[in-house]
DNA sequence: GTTACGACCTGTGGGC
DNA sequence: TGCCCACAGGTCGTAA
């Protein structure tokens, strides 16, 4: 699904609806939901009831919820993952897969993923640059809703990369949360085609997709994010708005907002990349 | 260490 | 109706 707005949506309502409440249960539905969590689901499920959520927190498109014995319960959402806030007394969700029921009379807390590449698992807490994370995402690098990213960290690694330019936009260790949506956004509004020796960029075609990525990732955030169907909502199972204002995902066969071309859609490591024919020529060779 | 690819899942929609 | 294929907001393990 989602990428960082998206996610973004998700953390503000767990903010918003668990933080401060104790686990009085955690049921797990879906062994391979907690697949990450080496120690297995029993272990899972036991070490979570009678902790208290602290706090919600995000980098890039990975989700923590910091427990009041020091640890993280951390989560992706994979493809297809809901946090759904419902009443106890609401019927199971078709892909339920796992269940955190509160001390309080208040609503249950509920991960639902159809295609299960998402998933929770417990971890510790480390220290990495200065930021309390969970270790597994330790090495994830920083997003540009971070208040301490800086863009010219990210456009050194980004032009470090022998490989496409949106290989590298997309590798989580170079610059977090950007996914194949607000790639092709940010692409087309630089004017770059996606295969663009990345090495080969200017700096400062480097700090202006940079900059367009967290532009447009902002944009989709005051929005609701991006959503094309009920598998993309928050924490209520309600959806946003950004699809609307797509110049270039999804818009294959439509003209271009800013030259009338039509956007083409290619082969993209088994998925799409979609762009405009002239405001993003295919590189020749060697740029 | 870097890079590229298929695997991991479930579901939907289109063509025949 | 049904079958088969293409495709979907992501990562991860493996192999070169
Ligand atoms: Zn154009």
């Amino acid at each position: 699904m989602p990428e960082l707005p998206e996610v973004e949506v998700v953390r503000a309502g767990l903010q918003a609806h668990v933080a401060g409440r104790t686990i009085a249960r955690a049921d797990v539905l879906h062994p391979r939901a907690v697949r990450r969590h080496v120690l297995g689901a029993e272990d899972f499920t036991g070490r979570l009831a009678g902790l208290r959520i602290a706090a919600a927190r995000r980098r890039g498109k990975y989700l923590w919820l910091e427990l009041s014995d020091g640890e993280a319960l951390l989560a992706h959402l994979g493809m297809s993952g809901q946090m759904l806030v419902q009443p106890g007394d609401a019927a199971d969700e078709k892909h339920l897969r796992v269940r955190l029921v509160f001390e309080d009379d208040g609503p249950e807390l509920r991960f639902v993923d159809q295609r299960t590449f998402g998933g929770l698992a417990l971890a510790d807490l480390v220290e990495a640059d200065g930021t309390s994370l969970p270790g597994p995402i330790a090495h994830i690098a920083r997003d540009p809703m971070d208040p301490a990213f800086d863009p010219a960290v990210a456009v050194r690694a980004l032009r470090s990369r022998r490989t496409e330019v949106k290989r590298a936009l997309l590798d989580q260790t170079l610059i977090s949360g950007v996914g194949n949506i607000y790639a092709d956004e940010a692409l087309w509004r630089s004017r770059l085609h996606w295969a663009r020796p990345s090495d080969r960029l200017t700096p400062a075609q480097a700090r202006t997709l940079v900059d367009a990525a967290t532009e447009v990732m902002a944009e989709a955030l005051a929005q609701g994010g991006t959503s094309f169907d009920a598998l993309y909502v928050n924490v209520n199972g309600q959806s946003g708005y950004f699809d609307r204002s797509l110049d270039a995902y999804g818009q294959e066969g439509r003209a271009c907002r800013r030259c009338g071309s039509v956007i083409r859609r290619d082969p993209f490591m088994n998925r799409s990349s979609f762009s405009c024919p002239r405001c993003q020529p295919r590189p020749r060779r060697s740029n």
